[in-house]
DNA sequence: GTCTTTACTTTGATTTTGCTAAATTATCAT
DNA sequence: ATGATAATTTAGCAAAATCAAAGTAAAGAC
């Protein structure tokens, strides 16, 4: 059974790898979103490597082995559907969530994971718009834009808040940008970098950096 | 913070001390309550004295301090009230949430201790009976009795399994044994050291290892 | 009262996860 | 090309928690 720390490495190298698009991430990555020095990384990225669970190449980068692979979205699924229990039967707030199921997804049992997919009614989403993976893996590769592709003036649907940061969840939270809510896209500036929008009749201003990470549906 | 190996070392000296009545535990019921070899526990228990927790007496055992104590119920009220969660509202049966808990009660925060607490109402007692330490670290003393010392012939109702081995567990729950149902006591007899009783309509004998672990209010 | 058994402690090694600091390689600008 | 800068790896060390095996003390047997 791997350690909580193997866990979140490669819960980590997932999802940098994801967001960059890249299979491959770089050992500074890796090092900064664990919140240790690069040496650190390079030991335990080794030691993943010798237990089959990433491919580890000096001066290159790590990825994930098919078996890392599966690991992760274990680790994904049970951190999101911890995030959603908590949301739903326990009256968290869905900006602050995070760290208590951060701490949880390390040491709930399957048997309990099932029986909070079951009383939840086996979402796909947790409160933050994240995809949960289904038990045996999947995960559904929704198409969803952000700000900055979406179409101007027209009523759009926040699906998904791309970052954990509780600061910048907490800003989206009192900006009512809550998954569900309902927004428009006033204008977008590529001069300024920035985007205006409209959301429970309030005019807002987002710069690109902020504005990619919220994602809309029709 | 406490690693969850102090808390369960703590937790478990405490256990013993309480049920063997004397604060001074020898070090092999420390070893084997912790499943390791004696000289990990010894090497743990100066640990826990060096941290203020315990005192250590070589060759005679180990106590708690004030600290020591008040960590225990901490780890005591975590416990048990997950254990309560997870009955009252996971569905899980009184007699399979021990593993659980332990592995639960060593991460949940304090929020979510409170929320968990709240949801329940406040509850004094876990699933088996057992008390649960008030936030301030208070122990309802209650006064049950045990199947050993009850009165002959007169209704009675299970308050506390004391006991959290499983196979156990599932034998009284199997015998209609839960907290809550009602019994009768028959017989009691000092040389064959049994116990006759009535519950559910049926007749069950019990020798007196097991029939002290089950105790009754009137 | 010695002897043997049992309980306990000590010692030395191991695993996991982390650090600091020095050495190395790659990259980028000149 | 060359040298400076940044990223990465190596090397050496440390804390926590464990084990195995050897040594020691206490208790009971005779």
């Amino acid at each position: 059974m791997p350690s909580a720390t193997v866990e979140d490495y490669i819960k980590q190298i997932y999802l940098i790898s994801d967001e960059i698009g890249i299979k491959e991430v770089a050992m500074g990555r890796v090092a900064d979103a664990l919140g240790v020095v690069p040496g650190t990384a390079t030991t335990m990225v080794k030691a993943l490597a010798a237990a089959g669970l990433a491919n580890y190449a000096p001066r290159v980068g790590v990825s994930l082995t098919g078996q890392g692979h599966v690991l992760a979205l274990h680790v994904l699924r049970r951190h999101r559907l911890i995030e959603q229990f908590l949301v739903e039967q326990l009256g968290y707030d869905w900006s602050e969530v995070h760290e208590e199921a951060e701490q949880l997804e390390h040491v709930v049992s399957e048997r309990l994971l099932e029986r909070i997919d079951k009383i939840l009614g086996h979402p796909t989403v947790d409160p933050h718009g994240d995809p949960i993976p289904s038990a045996s893996g999947e995960m559904s590769e929704s198409q969803l834009e952000s700000f900055l592709q979406c179409p101007l003036n027209k009523t759009l649907r926040i699906a998904r808040i791309a970052d954990q940061n509780p600061d910048f969840l907490s800003y989206i939270a009192r900006s009512g940008l809550n998954p569900g809510a309902s927004v428009t896209i006033t204008l977008r500036d590529n001069r300024a970098e920035s985007v205006q929008l409209l959301a429970r009749g309030q005019q807002l201003s987002m710069g690109w950096g902020a504005a990619a990470k919220v994602l809309v549906e029709r």
